[in-house]
DNA sequence: TCCTTTCATAAGCAGGTGCTTATATTAAAG
DNA sequence: CTTTAATATAAGCACCTGCTTATGAAAGGA
């Protein structure tokens, strides 16, 4: 009884909810590039907008939750990283929309790149949710 | 001067904020078999959760702001489809986070699907925001 | 014309969401 | 061990968002 209930409605558990929001939509923008640490995300972040480190944080928070970054401890540094499981997780469930001409190829690159994430997801350590314990 | 200042964040303005509300993905999911009118949709929702017409209306105003659905009256029915507009928006701009292994394969899908879509666009006359003049 | 059907809009309210300031936590440095 | 740096959490508040009820508008049928 460890998994969260697997609604069929989106793929994980406030994706697209996380997706809503500009400034996070911003830091994965900003995450594309590679891996960085938060005080990175919240200088870029400050240089268009005027917010504080505890927003960004927050947001942050909302981003692992959802499964589209996920985090590495490195001393007092916090590197945070897109992870594919929450922004594939939106894709397919898009991909239901693609225009039917376009499908058979869509679909083929999607079932590429799920065969691609689950052989990583059963590779690597859960650690998730670790904090709360 | 007609067009909406095109911020450089999401490809069109409010599509992912429109993708964050479940019941709004729902309706998405519905349309996906096909065109419906609205009293259909309010019909499916409504053998899930409790939830008003006009919230329905309500939802179906901000997806089609979001360019995700198109209407299309039919006596005193509105018909409603899925609009491939917003969905590709939304589709391309994730595609960003797409792992590289997969990227040349579903480019080639994006770039399908893109001329589709503007091929499509240009045969069709605008009548969007026509009830506000 | 009047009534019914189908849908959209108006007004008002409750809860959620994102922000800020203040503070806790953890690690490294001195 | 104290201090500094980097980040997360707590508490509180304002606003936005989605909901409901009530009503408007437009088309079709009797």
């Amino acid at each position: 009884m460890g998994e969260p209930a697997r609604r069929p409605d989106s793929a994980r558990e406030g994706v697209f909810e996380a997706l809503g929001d500009p400034v996070r939509r911003r830091v994965l923008e900003l995450l594309a590039n590679g891996e960085q640490p938060a005080g990175a995300l919240v200088t870029a972040l400050q240089a268009r907008v005027r917010i504080s480190q505890p927003a960004v944080s927050q947001h942050l928070r909302v981003l692992r939750d959802a499964g589209l970054v996920r985090v590495r401890a490195e001393g007092t540094r916090r590197l945070y990283a897109v992870d594919d499981d929450g922004t594939a997780a939106a894709r397919e469930w898009l991909a239901r929309f693609e225009d039917t001409f376009a499908q058979p190829l869509d679909a083929l690159a999607t079932e590429l790149a799920r065969g691609r994430r689950e052989r990583r997801r059963a590779a690597s350590q859960e650690e998730s949710a670790r904090e709360a314990g």
